[in-house]
DNA sequence: CCTGTAATGTTATAGTATAACGAACGCTGC
DNA sequence: GCAGCGTTCGTTATACTATAACATTACAGG
């Protein structure tokens, strides 16, 4: 499976559209835009999600059912979402200290850890700025 | 809302219904479940499923869209899940070093943690060790 | 040419979750 | 009592998320 170049043509799609959105979508807010495209039906979203999930160039988001581009193809799997539930952006980090603490928590269980899902939920700095303004 | 004693009737059902299963169990699930006791319709398993999450006494597993009673009703929020891509079971952990960890990648970002959501996924020890005798 | 693999298209269906309505219950204050 | 209020509950319908199953196309290698 090559790296990252020669995508085919829907997974290309897709990835394009998560990396102009700002924000997380669904997998039905991604057909509806690409319908002009020719993407007609869920499978073919999901599939292109698949190819794109399975490169490393796409996360899901578990907490929202939802998908993003991923902000860094380059580092490692298994990082993490800091999710706004004001303005619904999503910024990924890594975090190194989180996983070995998470690693010493599966070795103290016996458990093999293969993927973790880190997700916050919470507000952004923006956001929490915007709020002093009102109150 | 009084802290854990006298829940509605439905959300006891399904308190009871999670609490005898060793695994996750999807809102359908507990429907197809509890429908000898009345339950008909999943807003019915909804509702109580809210009211246990809201007490702290149950929990969603997000990368499995299925919900678990808590196994540390006292505890704090926040705490993780072991998930076992073999056998299918969830071991619930606290991890206090995880959350510290998070908590300062948070801080980092400006951003204010309302909530975490951590889910490993890999193989348990008791599926590791079944494995030794296979090869 | 034949065949295997990957990508695609299409229809139908399974699985997850909530909106929107209204009825019934228990409580408090009059 | 009973009027008002909040909570729970029941029901119907619908929205949203995801995959099964099968047909088709395109291309590489023997």
């Amino acid at each position: 499976m090559p790296p990252s170049d020669d995508l085919p043509r829907n997974a290309a799609l897709v990835l394009d559209f998560l990396l102009a959105c700002d924000r997380p979508a669904s997998a039905y807010r991604i057909l509806d835009a690409l319908r002009p495209q020719g993407i007609a039906a869920p499978p073919t979203v999901y599939r292109a999600l698949g190819q794109l999930l399975a490169r490393g160039l796409a996360h899901r988001v578990e907490s929202l059912n939802a998908f993003v581009a991923c902000a860094r193809p380059d580092h490692g799997e298994d990082n993490g979402f800091a999710i706004c539930n004001d303005c619904g952006q999503v910024a990924e980090f890594s975090g190194p200290a989180v996983h070995r603490a998470l690693g010493a928590v599966a070795a103290a269980q016996g458990f093999e850890l293969a993927h973790a899902t880190i997700e916050l939920a919470g507000r952004c700095a923006a956001c929490r700025d915007g709020e002093a303004f009102h109150g």
